[in-house]
DNA sequence: CATCGATGTTGAG
DNA sequence: TCAACCTCGATGG
């Protein structure tokens, strides 16, 4: 699934696109019919992700609460204002929007991962984006408005311009100010909700007195906020951390790294929307870095490849039902 | 066409 | 520790 850095990217999306406006809401699917009948014409006041929890505020105090989970992505077509923030993965996408081009390039990037059409667990785009005239000169009246049903949507978010489809979720429901709160309070520090320093002490406490290995650690929400399967091995090995190690035992310098280390690349990923955990690469690695993403990472995906450091065959193993990969040399 | 796997979490035992 | 949840692209026959 999305990490982390893909949900506080479609947070930024729907405050972009859906803060301050008026919703339609509909389960096609029938699966959130209850749910999506209360939110029906009301307006969205608030936009919140912490971790891969992503929080909508509607009139009233009304929250929805979405989980992706595994499997779960949410599909935006229409016409799409782009944050500013949130930059294509090859850096095309300027501060403003005067050369029109350049924005219809980052959101037509709409095959890979970093696509702003299709944000979550990867697969093809198939809503089309069609931009706002003015700032692609692209818009397209023969298309079909608002845009066909496909597949399984859990739910459709519509404003008079833009559609946002949401599939597969783990969770979908409605809280209270309350229940929301209590959502958050147990989920482990997000740099970039929490104070820096505050979440690298609350973090740093946690695991210093665990007798779970660090590998387990680092995928627990209650912990920290946001790492998944691909950043937990790429954080461990970036430490040269062996992933067996109780949390209680791993050197405290060493934790503050992983925590200081978590803090960039998040931001890299939010930024690029792309988990890229290699640093200082060359043009020619940079170019298959962003061709495959296979090539992007220093141990995951690479069982039985060497090692790019020192050679030795990269390890993979289950460690709480998650493929773990690492380098048993370099990560002692 | 069937089966598998995937960037996750919860809760039961 | 393990099953349940949920969707769909990739893979293989």
């Amino acid at each position: 699934m999305p990490e982390g850095h893909s949900v506080h990217r479609i947070a930024r999306q729907f405050e972009r696109n859906f803060a301050g406006r008026v919703v339609a809401a509909s389960s096609p699917q029938g699966r959130f019919v209850e749910g999506a009948a209360e939110l029906d014409g009301r307006t969205v006041t608030n936009v919140r992700a912490v971790g891969k929890q992503m929080f909508l505020e509607f009139d009233d105090g009304l929250w929805l609460r979405v989980h992706l989970g595994m499997y779960g992505a949410w599909d935006f077509a229409g016409e799409i204002l782009v944050d500013p923030t949130i930059a294509s993965a090859n850096g095309r996408m300027g501060q403003t929007n005067q050369r029109g081009t350049d924005l219809a390039d980052a959101v037509f990037d709409a095959a890979g991962e970093n696509s702003l059409a299709s944000i979550g667990a990867p697969r093809k785009a198939r809503v089309h984006v069609r931009m706002s005239e003015q700032t692609t000169g692209l818009a397209d009246d023969d298309e079909e408005w608002p845009p066909p049903i496909v597949g399984q949507v859990r739910l459709r978010l519509l404003t008079e311009s833009t559609c946002a489809d949401l599939r597969g979720p783990t969770a979908c429901v409605l809280q209270t100010p309350d229940e929301v709160a209590a959502t958050i309070a147990e989920l482990g520090p997000d740099p970039l909700v929490d104070d820096i320093d505050e979440g690298e002490e609350r973090f740093t406490a946690v695991v210093g007195r665990k007798p779970t290995p660090i590998g387990q650690l680092l995928m627990d929400p209650k912990v920290v906020s946001g790492i998944g399967n691909v950043y937990r091995a790429e954080l461990l090995f970036r430490a040269r951390q062996n992933p067996h190690t109780p949390g209680r035992e791993v050197a405290q310098d060493v934790v503050r790294g992983i925590w200081r280390d978590w803090v960039g690349l998040l931001r890299i990923g939010v930024e690029t929307g792309q988990m890229m955990t290699m640093d200082n690469l060359d043009p020619e690695a940079y170019r298959r870095a962003m061709a495959h993403r296979d090539d992007r990472h220093w141990v995951y995906h690479r069982a039985g490849l060497p090692c790019r450091v020192c050679g030795t065959a990269i390890v993979v193993e289950e460690m709480a039902t998650r493929k773990l990969y690492w380098c048993p040399s370099c990560q002692r």
